[in-house]
RNA sequence: GUCCCCUUCGUCUAGAGGCCUAGGACAUCACCCUUUCACGGUGAGUACGCGGGUUCGAAUCCCGCAGGGGACGCCA
């Protein structure tokens, strides 16, 4: 079949993948699952200075965790050097490219002085062949020179982008960039180029920060002869304070969001809804933003990453996970917290009396120590609760709990009333005291639930060591 | 400085000339539910950056301005 959509993730390996990688790798693969098309990924790894292994796996467990597969790749950059030199190779046969030997000191000076007049640093091409034969140039011959693309000098580049609509850029703006280092390493607009034209891809999704570079590229394709991809400018995300992210903003990575707790379909939703709309939907699958997915409806502009809807969200799905699954997550996290497991009650029923009030898998799991601490309270808490009032009213519910026949919460709140009906008092008066004598604090789920959990013995065990009067 | 892009509630957005006295969601506040904390339910407040046009009619089209962002590297 031809005509076969297919669009790439390329990011460079110098860091995590940060959530606005991660939407713009998002819209990528939906996209190409809409087309029933092919997702390459292709790694940029030719910042030799920057690129790690490290974020090479990073960026890939990332992206698996976040269930976008990719069918080709990854590609690494560094592996194909041979085709961007004949690349560049034709470029220079046909003209369209030349060798420069000015120096980063020279270049520099340049830029300082065109800065100065306030014009925009621009190389001035004095090492384009016929000026520099006109100005008398002698290639040194102790270095290998960088390549450079001869830009045109008149007329205007333009593209219709997926999501910004029309751009237009005057030739005249842009100047001759380096598509070769000396070494053989090409520079981020060539390897791109060549890259996306043996990759075969149509449809280039990326981020907003290339809007710039894509009048570049254009020229570049052009030159090579080839026919242009469609080309999709997706806006960045900015920090909750509205700059420009950055570590000091917390969480920056996917990673990250993992290892507090996020879950993957939360955060799939979240970034996919961050940016772009199907309506009034705000909750939606994968399947679903598969089947929605378009480019009219992704933002123009900039959208800032709202901490408190990821939570709200992440609750939601937290709210619709099975126990089971869970229980699988909260386990590592508890042991983390120093809690064992064995002795208490099995996970599964636990997290599904906790997970209505959790926003994250580790909340949950605080929240869980609740079954696995002891239960001791503070002395000032345990004075506050326990009193002459509700003392005697204690001692009463021990005894009913012990006559218990069925350890159930129907069971446990009968016996509770019970004692509220002998007693006189109001329910919340003898469940905050209940509480603080078996789970050390005031705040927990419906107390009959917790009970019936933890146990028969160790619910009597905890009120006998403070209803010592026995 | 130059070029490019952007501009609807605090935030994410719906809106493609009349359906808009601008809709939804998060957050906020109030009330309800209630065995505390939550969950849940109901409701409230809050927005078309500014100035000019075009039109019977503009959040929607045009032009200016302002503000924000991006780029100007042998980084990607």
């Amino acid at each position: 079949m031809t005509n076969k959509v297919r669009t790439r993730f390329a990011p460079s390996p110098t860091g995590f993948l940060h959530v606005g990688g991660a939407r713009t790798a998002l819209y990528s693969w939906a996209f190409a699952r809409q087309c029933k098309g092919t997702f390459v990924l292709r790694v940029e790894d030719t910042d030799l200075e920057r690129s790690t292994q490290e974020s090479v796996d990073a960026i890939l467990d990332s992206m698996k965790w976040l269930g976008l597969d990719w069918d080709e790749g990854p590609f690494f950059q560094m592996q194909r050097l041979d085709r961007y030199k004949a690349a560049a190779d034709a470029l220079i046969a046909a003209g369209h490219a030349y060798p420069c030997w000015a120096t980063k000191e020279e270049l520099d000076a340049m830029r300082e002085s065109q800065r100065a007049k306030g014009v925009k640093p621009r190389y001035d091409g004095r090492w384009r062949p016929e000026r520099a034969k006109a100005a008398g140039l002698v290639p040194p011959a102790d270095r290998a020179p960088v390549i450079r693309f001869r830009t045109p000098d008149d007329g205007d580049v333009g593209w219709d982008d997926l999501v910004k609509g029309p751009i237009l850029f005057p030739n005249a703006e842009l100047d001759d960039l380096v598509i070769l280092r000396a070494d053989g390493v090409p520079t981020y607009n060539f390897g791109v180029v060549v890259d996306d034209l043996d990759m075969e891809i149509t449809h280039v999704i990326r981020g907003d920060d290339h809007v710039n570079n894509t009048p570049r590229q254009i020229h570049i394709f052009q030159a090579m002869g080839k026919p242009l991809p469609r080309f999709g400018h997706v806006p960045m995300i900015l920090g909750p304070d509205g700059e420009r992210l950055s570590k000091r903003h917390g969480a920056v990575s996917v990673t990250q969001y993992r290892d507090d707790g996020v879950l993957p379909e939360a955060l799939d939703n979240y970034l996919a809804r961050l940016g772009w709309s199907h309506g009034d939907a705000e909750i939606f699958s994968m399947p679903q933003l598969v089947e929605w997915f378009n480019f009219e409806h992704v933002s123009r502009s900039a959208a800032q990453f709202d901490p408190e809807k990821l939570a709200w969200l992440n609750q939601h799905y937290i709210k619709a996970a099975s126990d089971e699954r869970l229980a699988a997550l909260v386990a590592p996290q508890l042991a983390k917290l120093g809690m064992a497991i064995e002795n208490g009650p099995p996970l599964a029923p636990v997290v599904a009396l906790l997970k209505d009030r959790a926003t994250t898998i580790n909340h949950l799991a605080e929240a869980a120590t609740l079954f696995y601490g002891d239960g001791m309270p503070e002395a000032g808490l345990l004075a506050q609760h326990l009193t002459e009032q509700s003392a005697p009213a204690l001692r009463m519910l021990k005894a009913r709990f012990t006559e218990i026949a069925t350890w159930d919460k129907a069971s446990l709140s009968a016996a509770m009333k019970a004692v509220l009906a002998s007693s006189g008092l109001k329910m919340p008066q003898l469940a905050m005291p209940l509480r603080v004598l078996v789970l050390g604090r005031v705040q927990t789920p419906s107390i009959d639930a917790v009970l019936e959990l933890l146990g028969r013995e160790t619910v009597l065990a905890r009120l006998t060591r403070h209803l010592d009067a026995d």
